[in-house]
DNA sequence: TATAATTCCTCTAGCCACTAGAGCCTCAAG
DNA sequence: CTTGAGGCTCTAGTGGCTAGAGGAATTATA
C-alpha cells in the first residue's frame, strides 16, 4: 500500500495532479485509511505510470482515457490504439512544421543590428506583416 | 472610423478576442458611438495588426506588452526587443527539439503490426517506460 | 418612414491540464 | 505524548481565448 506521496515519488506525478486525475475519472478512487487518507495498490501504481508515460508522449487526457480502456481489454484488436497514436503523431508533425516556420522567421528578424527601435527589424517586422518571408 | 466588426475583418482577429485584448490592457479603450458601440481609428488598426502578427509568431501576451511599449518609443535602444525575440526563438527551438523526440518515439511505436491489444507495441510501450529509446 | 436584418453590447461560464493556497486533520518516529 | 511531515477538501488562478444568453443599436430594404 502506498500513500499519495509515495505514489507521487514513484511515478513523478505531482500530488495535486494525482487527485486531479481521480476527479477526471482517469484513475479509480483508491481505498482510504481509517483517517481518510488515500492508499494505493500496485495496480494503481502501474495505471498511473501508464498515464504519466502517455502524458510525456503528449497524448491528451481524452486519448489516454481511450488507451487505458483498451489496455484493460487485451483481446481487442489494436487498430483503435493505432489510430489514436497515429493521429497524435500527425498532430506532432504538424506542430513541428509550424514551429520550424516560426523559427525561420524569428532567426531572420533577430539578426537585426540596428541601434534603436526606430530602425529595428524586430519591431518593424511585427508592425508590418508584408516584411515576412513566409506565411504563418 | 471602424466598427469592431470591420476591425476584425481587416486584422483577422475575432471580435471577442479584440474585446479580450482591451480588457487585458493591450489596446486602449476606443471611443464609442452615441449608442455605446466601439469606434476605432487607424492607430487602433495598426496596433491590433502588430498584436496579431506577434501572436502569429507565437509571442505571449506579456511579451507583446513589452514589444508594444518599445514600439511607442523609437528612440530607445532595441536591445530589449532583441532579448524578447531571442528568448522566444530559444523557446521555439527547445519546443521543436522536444517534439522531435516525441515524433521519433511515436513513429517507433506506431510501427507495430500486432493483431490485438495483448501484444500491441503502443499499449505495451505506454505501460512500460523501460521500452522507450529516448528520454522524454 | 417603417420594418427587417445585421451587428453590437455586457455578462457569465467554459476550455485544457494543471497549480497554488488556506485552513484543518492524520500519521509515524522518538 | 509530542512534534513535524504529510495528508485532506475546497476554492480560485493560469493563458488565450471561445461560446452563449438576452438585449440594444445600426444599417439596408421596402
Amino acid at each position: 500500500m502506498f500513500s499519495i506521496g509515495q505514489l507521487s515519488k514513484r511515478t513523478g506525478v505531482k500530488i495535486p495532479t494525482i487527485r486531479y486525475y481521480e476527479q477526471m475519472g482517469l484513475i479509480d478512487e483508491p481505498e482510504r485509511s481509517e483517517g481518510n487518507q488515500r492508499r494505493y495498490t500496485k495496480d494503481g501504481l502501474s495505471r498511473l505510470s501508464f498515464i504519466r508515460h502517455s502524458r510525456d508522449l503528449g497524448f491528451s487526457v481524452e486519448d489516454i482515457r481511450g488507451l487505458l480502456d483498451l489496455s484493460q481489454h487485451p483481446e481487442k484488436p489494436c487498430s483503435d490504439a493505432h489510430n489514436i497514436a497515429t493521429q497524435h503523431l500527425q498532430d506532432v508533425q504538424s506542430r513541428i512544421a509550424k514551429l520550424r516556420r516560426l523559427e525561420r522567421e524569428l532567426k531572420r528578424i533577430t539578426k537585426c543590428d540596428a541601434g534603436n527601435v526606430a530602425t529595428c527589424a524586430v519591431i518593424e517586422t511585427l508592425a508590418d506583416h508584408g516584411l515576412c518571408e513566409t506565411e504563418h
